[in-house]
RNA sequence: CGGGAUGUAGUUCAGUCCGGUUAGAAUGCCUGGUUUGGGACCAGGUGGUCGAAGGUUCGAAUCCUUUCAUCCCGACCA
């Protein structure tokens, strides 16, 4: 940033908000002026500072909840993987081979010339330990001990925890090498129940998103080469950024027997035989705040849904001296008590070292829903001015009516965002039947629906020409036959083919 | 791992081509004062072994060599 634009953080926003040049380095400033997050001194990680944070607790709690309600529990498995659990299933070693971080020794010794610490060579591991880039190995390795019978199933464990994949290329939230997420690791004694496990856990992470966050998904299963390493089926919701770029924001896997297979976990059933178990996985990370933050964001900075925003109303007073100050505080304080008696997370900010302005500009860099300003004019008319952060819209309301105006005006908010993204994002899903269209569409930033003739290399080459990949299959979508948009083969149904984070 | 760029104050950068006083600016931070209805102003102050190592030179942020790190574009990906 130029030096003299430095000193003027709105226009600053401004400038990064020419979305369509330069989006991620838009989105990333975002994220750090929006007191969110910041990269780490440490290769492709990110602190997550405390205001970020409370988002993703809230993320989490609503999450854990749900998945209290169908049945789950929490559970904790081992950071470390030896190293030969990882190849038991071969296509999943394959997919993240690539990607892990290894440990090799345990211990450090002071070097001999005096520069610090070094490896002791002496202290080698016999066998590797791999940082997990995902539980599935280890769980499995551990459910071959639980299950020994039909009666023991199914197991329904969710696990909160941080995993790392050493991505090429880190960005904040959305691919970090370290990152924050929740597995859940199911064993059932028959397809039916795994299957029906997936797709409901799809439907749990579906209605979480749009509901809560506010971000519109479509609902599918990923093609063969897009699915998880390991994965019969992969389940998927995919949202989609304000540059018209997809974003998979939660996938929930059938496994089949491949990892039961492969761990050697078999269970008796009623009719005294032998079977391997069903299985399933499912996961959703800290990306869900970048899929937030791209979905709702505007020029002024963050967009918070009320339902996860850590501060969903800030009171800011305006007075000359302390006098004034005791006057509006005693107005305030009744109110703030009421608000919470709701359930409102209110913040009455009558920090003395901060002008009344830039608490303005700082609460709506940060995204919060509602803010209410009071001053001595106000005061005396028995009003306030209130501004919701959405439509950025300001009226100057009766003071006595609030206790009931925000609570509404939190519910409203919660189901514009969501309406305006998903207009937004319907405008911008269209059918194509030519390869032309394609081409023009992806590249305008579509989701684009398109026949497919079902054949990987199709998808390949597709890739390879437009960056464009098979989001999904999705579901509740028209049977309806037709020519593939690049082979002119027969394809049995349009797929959602679009450009991805 | 390929292509491109950059490392100078807490942060953003100027200075490097063409070597030459004590290395600058803005912002931040600290002190005092005036302010407070949309990111305040005035005055003073703090803050840098110029990424690291070696070389050339009377003299290096600047030239040369090596090295490390970061960012962007690809490949990979929740």
């Amino acid at each position: 940033m130029h030096p003299e634009i430095d000193t003027d953080m709105a226009k600053e926003l401004k400038d990064l908000t020419k979305r369509s040049e330069n989006y991620s380095q838009w989105y990333n400033e975002l994220v750090v002026k929006a007191d969110l997050a910041e990269q780490a001194p440490v290769r492709g990680c990110m602190v997550i500072k405390p205001y970020g944070y409370a988002i993703w607790e809230k993320i989490q709690r609503t999450l854990d909840d749900k998945f209290k309600e169908t049945g789950h529990v929490n559970a904790y498995f081992p950071l470390l993987i030896p190293k030969s659990y990882l190849s038991r299933e071969a296509e999943h070693v394959e997919g993240f081979a690539k990607e892990c971080a290894v440990v090799t020794h345990y211990r450090l010794k002071n070097a001999e010339d005096g520069s610090g610490v070094i490896v002791d060579p002496a202290a080698k591991l016999e066998e590797e330990l791999i940082v997990r880039p995902t539980s599935e190995t280890i769980i499995w390795a551990t459910y071959k001990n639980w299950i020994k019978s039909y009666r023991d199933l199914p197991i329904l464990c969710n696990q909160w925890a941080n995993v790392m994949r050493w991505e090429m290329r880190p960005r904040l939230f959305l691919r970090t090498a370290e990152f924050l997420w929740q597995e859940g690791h199911t064993a059932h004694a028959t397809r039916e129940e795994a299957e029906q496990e997936a797709r409901r856990m799809q439907q749990v992470y579906a209605d979480f998103v749009e509901g809560y966050m506010a971000v519109p998904v479509v609902r599918g299963v990923k093609s063969e080469t897009e699915r998880f390493a390991g994965a019969l089926d992969t389940y998927t919701i995919e949202s989609m950024t304000q540059d018209g770029k997809a974003l998979q924001c939660g996938t929930s896997h059938f496994l089949g027997q491949n990892f039961a297979k492969a761990f050697d976990v078999q269970f008796i059933n009623k009719e005294n035989k032998l079977e391997y178990v069903w299985a399933t996985s499912w996961g959703v990370s800290t990306r869900l705040m970048g899929a937030l933050i791209m979905a709702h964001s505007d020029d002024n900075g963050l967009v918070l849904p009320p339902k996860l925003a850590p501060i969903q109303v800030v009171i800011v007073p305006i007075y000359k001296n302390t006098d004034d100050l005791a006057q509006i505080s005693a107005k305030v304080d009744i109110l703030v008590e009421a608000l919470k008696k709701k359930g409102i997370s209110v913040k009455y900010d009558d920090a003395d070292n901060k002008r009344p302005g830039f608490k303005f500009a700082d609460y709506e860099v940060k995204g919060v829903p509602v803010r209410v300003a009071l001053g001595m004019r106000d005061l005396e008319a028995g009003t306030c001015e209130i501004m919701r952060r959405d439509t950025l819209e300001k009226e100057t309301v009766p003071f006595d009516g609030l206790e009931e105006l925000i609570p509404n005006m939190l519910d409203d908010m919660q189901t514009a965002i969501f309406e305006k993204a998903k207009a937004w994002r319907d405008a911008r899903m269209v059918e194509v039947n030519s390869y032309d269209e394609f081409k023009e569409k992806i590249e305008a930033g579509y989701f684009v629906l398109a026949h497919w003739d079902g054949t990987a290399e199709t998808e390949a080459k597709i890739k390879e020409e437009t960056k464009a990949t098979i989001r999904c299959l999705p579901f509740g979508m028209k049977e309806e036959p037709g020519t593939d948009v690049y082979s002119g083969k027969p394809a049995a149904r349009r797929v959602l083919f679009a450009r991805s984070y």
